[in-house]
DNA sequence: GGCAATGCCTAATGGTGTTAGGCATATGAT
DNA sequence: ATCATATGCCTAACACCATTAGGCATTGCC
């Protein structure tokens, strides 16, 4: 008599609304179940254990992550591109606060496989496409950027930039500024790994 | 007849090894005092509570950091000073990964204001003095270069760079180089925040 | 209609944070 | 020296959580 029976993508996606709504690290299998109208216990039909839950809501962050990117960097190339893939990151952390959260965590295969995953790198490349690097370089600078973009809205959402002037915001613009230098002054790579 | 009576500092020290030794997440109040030999009430008499007990971890890893990094950038400029400076954040995350964890959360009062975390800022922005960045955009690169220090660092832990090659080792060089190079061709302000 | 499987349920266990109140030992005053 | 007080850890208790075991009703198939 359940309106939606459940299944593990409806679990998966409450658990994702709940970490939305009160916090990441209140995602509880009560909650959930909570929010489902349902006891707790009945979710270990269609979910392994807490672990596996927030597993999913990485999965699913992953996937919403990429579907944003993707349509922010579409048709942009360059600084352009670089800054839509960066706005989509922020927009995604601060809309969907506790999906975001689930990207902070240690990967399981299930996350490291996803499509999302495979996406996120492929389309941060993909915004290299318009710099002068050697394609050798594609996966530091990925790394880089993503490294960059990540623990900027991290130490933001901490709070890290709360207590110091200017704002964030100012800051955030001349980080993408230095991100698009960087890449243009990209430095050449050492003698054992020049192609 | 304890050998060593209960203080708010033995608490802290016993929580962070109890993080370093099974992970962040496990310090428990129960787990803490029973590495002091001690039942959990018991921790009341001197911490709020779990939170305020995290906190403390925060501010004592914000310490240690600001500590190496002082060492590690004595005595050295421009892009030496910069090695110096993220090797040490990499050493403290990797000999101290329950404690590095720890500054991976939203800032309190007591961690904002405290010593370490002002003198980490500080320290960060003494390495700018090799480069030619104008005084008004210090802080921009000094949360440049948290952030992406900072992001590595997480994502490194998390396993992000262990199903893709080559090796997180190269990239983390590269991604030195690239700091130093945006910090020699750092952009130049727009034109309103020009001094 | 029987029958098995599905899907959620209740009950129970062990761990957690936290509060309230007890009891012994150390400390100070007279 | 004795007594009052305070300190510091204790036990008892409550609510919440993850997880397992086993029950019961509804469903779909023969």
């Amino acid at each position: 008599m359940k309106a939606t029976p459940l299944t593990v993508a409806s679990i998966v996606e409450a658990a994702a609304d709940v970490a939305d709504a009160t916090g990441f690290d209140s995602v509880t299998l009560s909650a959930v179940a909570r929010r489902l109208g349902v006891r707790s216990p009945s979710l270990y039909s269609h979910v392994k254990d807490r672990d596996a839950l927030l597993e999913g809501v990485t999965v699913l962050a992953l996937t919403e992550l990429a579907s944003r990117v993707s349509v922010a960097v579409a048709g942009r190339a360059e600084r352009s591109a670089l800054e839509a893939l960066a706005d989509a990151h922020r927009d995604y952390a601060r809309e969907s606060p506790g999906r975001w959260d689930a990207l902070q965590r240690p990967v399981g295969e299930e996350a490291a496989r996803s499509a999302g995953a495979r996406d996120i790198v492929a389309l941060t490349a993909a915004v290299l496409r318009g710099y002068p690097l050697p394609e050798s370089e594609h996966v530091h600078a990925v790394r880089f950027i993503g490294s960059t973009i990540n623990g900027y809205l991290r130490i933001e959402r901490n709070g890290g930039f709360a207590h110091s002037r200017p704002s964030a915001d100012v800051s955030w613009h001349r980080i993408i500024d230095a991100l698009d230098a960087a890449l243009r002054a990209w430095p050449a790579p050492p003698e054992g790994e020049r192609p």
